[in-house]
DNA sequence: CATTTCACCTGGTGGC
DNA sequence: TGCCACCAGGTGAAAT
């Protein structure tokens, strides 16, 4: 999500979006199709960034002029001056494409804005889990995610999340309203850097035991970001993400071979309906 | 209340 | 080649 919300940023920023087309087949639109065309329309993308799995396009007023930026101007200032966000969510196979308009249209292109530079942002979503909200700024609240940022979490309010808690650690990890931005790979993941398995009840974690689990997490995640970061250019084309991050994977879809660290093949179960995967032996 | 299961969709893969 | 079961980066409603 940062990847491609910094990618998409990069690439639309402070252009006015002059025509807007949506599709007939439904997404599960939190705001009517008709509404966000209207509401799109005329309005200029100030900036894009990421809130947990949510990619937020900060927009300006209808008609409002493009903003002259210098270099230093932060997000906070951009953010004070939306008057609407266009909110994306891209559930499991959800893409935001920066392309000429001429290039064909792949089949499950639900939302195709105009942009005034010339080129096309493009909302593609085979499964359809994905989900596109507009929030007019002067009735409604700016966007907020409910869990805490994994990213900057303390050791004491890490700890708090899970206190009392019977569910399973990975469960926990998955859930939103905990913490936001967490999803099955990086579960995954963190659990084995920290040594810990995917069913342990949450609440019976050990002081020392969730530390290690916050470390694991922020070092996974801050490592992913960086790897996406270099890999900038083609992300955008479709199939370009696909390839990076499976070579840093210890776990995740890798049932059946062997541990980077003991050998011992990786075994895959499912918690809360999720493909999970662990080492039996570095993993307690 | 907390927790689990299931439905929502399409597409890719691997076995027979 | 076809058919089928199973799997997939997520989440929210309904059931327990």
């Amino acid at each position: 999500m940062e990847t491609v919300a910094s990618g998409v940023n990069r690439r639309v920023r402070g252009q006015r979006i002059e025509g807007v087309w949506f599709g007939s087949h439904r997404e599960p639109f939190r705001t009517p199709a008709s509404r966000q065309a209207r509401e799109l329309e005329g309005r200029v993308l100030l900036s894009v960034h990421r809130t947990g799995k949510h990619i937020v396009c900060e927009l300006s007023a209808k008609g409002a002029p493009i903003p002259h930026r210098s270099q230093k101007m932060d997000m906070q200032s951009e953010a004070g001056e939306a008057a609407a966000q266009w909110i994306v969510h891209l559930g499991m196979t959800g893409r935001l494409v920066v392309t000429d308009p001429e290039n064909p249209v792949a089949t499950h292109t639900h939302a195709r804005l105009s942009l005034s530079g010339g080129k096309e942002l493009r909302f593609v979503d085979p499964r359809r889990f994905g989900c596109l909200e507009l929030r007019d700024l002067q009735r409604e609240e700016p966007f907020q995610a409910a869990g805490a940022e994994p990213l900057t979490i303390g050791s004491g309010g890490f700890a708090a999340l899970f206190r009392g808690r019977r569910v399973a650690i990975k469960a926990a990890l998955l859930n939103q309203s905990l913490l936001t931005g967490v999803g099955n790979i990086y579960a995954d993941e963190s659990l084995f850097r920290a040594g810990i398995r995917p069913r342990r009840a949450s609440g019976r974690l050990s002081a020392a035991e969730l530390e290690r689990l916050r470390e694991a997490l922020q070092k996974v995640l801050r490592h992913a970001i960086q790897l996406g970061g270099s890999s900038v250019s083609d992300y955008v084309d479709a199939d370009g993400v696909k390839g990076f991050f499976q070579l840093e994977h210890c776990v995740y879809r890798r049932t059946g071979e062997p541990c980077r660290v003991c050998k011992t093949p990786i075994r895959r179960i499912l918690v809360v309906g999720r493909g999970t995967h662990y080492c039996p032996h570095c993993q307690h």
